[in-house]
DNA sequence: ACGGCCTCCTGACGGC
DNA sequence: TGCCGTCAGGAGGCCG
């Protein structure tokens, strides 16, 4: 599941491939993803230049003159560079195809994510319904102990949907979520707003932390995204907690409690997190 | 404003 | 071998 590691790893792998690149064609097989892919993105592109690919929260941003494609990847979602003359595969929903000869290729088996054109400049992006409530990069100086601190004040969600939602700080999935709380020393069951401000401190390092650790290591693995050979990998980054429910606590050695919080998996150590 | 649940979808996996 | 049920999971939408 692409977390924020891959989709910036995923960000700065395609770049140097597309940036400056022409459109000739914008190929969509399939429309249904989570959202109908934008009508008439052929029409609207063809002929014109990729300025920039940047990144906000989990969405990739293409930039061009008129306004931006806009890409998540949802769950199971992978953007790769490859010929187009390439035959598309299951799951290769759409291909935005370059004078080059090259391609940008959506797979996505899942069908989670989404594609769609927001007209305009920057500002306007930020305006969109789904930009303008979103809380600030995790890596950024502006997400601080002090933000979290303040911001959960009174509330009374788990601290573990509170980190993950977007409103708060971008970009923290379950993985990391899982794996930032552990390396705190705090349990994710622990209600938001019963959380010192120097535990959030903490907390904040940690998030920044694991986030930065998978991202370097993301950078050796770019070449996974270019290249029609296989689907592009993600990292195996060691996680102390994630996925390892019933085993041993790396710390400890107790056994890992796994309980579920907003529908989703989470895994602590009922030892060495309070 | 907040919290909790629902929803989209398919591959993987377990049971028989 | 195959069929079927179950489940995960990002995150917006909706309801109370």
């Amino acid at each position: 599941m692409p977390e924020l590691p891959e989709v910036e790893t995923t960000c700065c792998g395609i770049a140097p491939h597309v940036e400056g690149a022409c459109v000739q064609e914008v190929k969509v097989r399939n429309a249904k993803l989570r959202w109908p892919v934008t009508r008439g993105l052929n029409a609207k592109l063809s002929g014109e230049t990729l300025l920039r690919v940047s990144r906000r929260a989990k969405y990739i941003l293409l930039h061009f003159e008129q306004g931006y494609i806009v890409i998540h990847l949802g769950m199971s979602g992978s953007l790769r560079v490859m010929d187009s003359a390439e035959t598309a595969e299951k799951h290769d929903h759409v291909d935005i195809c370059f004078a080059s000869g090259k391609c940008l290729r959506l797979n996505d088996p899942r069908r989670f994510g989404a594609v769609f054109w927001v007209k305009g400049d920057e500002q306007q992006l930020q305006k969109h319904k789904l930009f303008n409530a979103l809380g600030p990069e995790p890596l950024s100086d502006e997400f601080d102990g002090k933000l979290l601190y303040q911001r959960s004040r009174n509330r009374k969600s788990a601290v573990k949907n509170f980190i993950m939602d977007g409103h708060i700080v971008v970009g923290v999935g379950n993985i990391y979520a899982n794996e930032a709380l552990f390396m705190a020393g705090i349990s994710p069951l622990r209600a938001a707003g019963k959380i010192s401000a120097f535990r959030y401190e903490r907390l904040t390092e940690c998030i920044k932390q694991v986030l930065a650790a998978a991202i370097k290591q993301g950078g050796t693995t770019l070449r996974d995204f270019v290249g029609g050979d296989g689907k592009p990998g993600y990292f195996k980054q060691e996680l102390h907690v994630y996925g390892r429910a019933g085993q041993a606590c790396t710390r400890c050695k107790q056994t890992l409690t796994e309980v579920r919080i907003g529908q989703r998996s989470s895994v602590y150590c009922k030892a060495c997190q309070r």
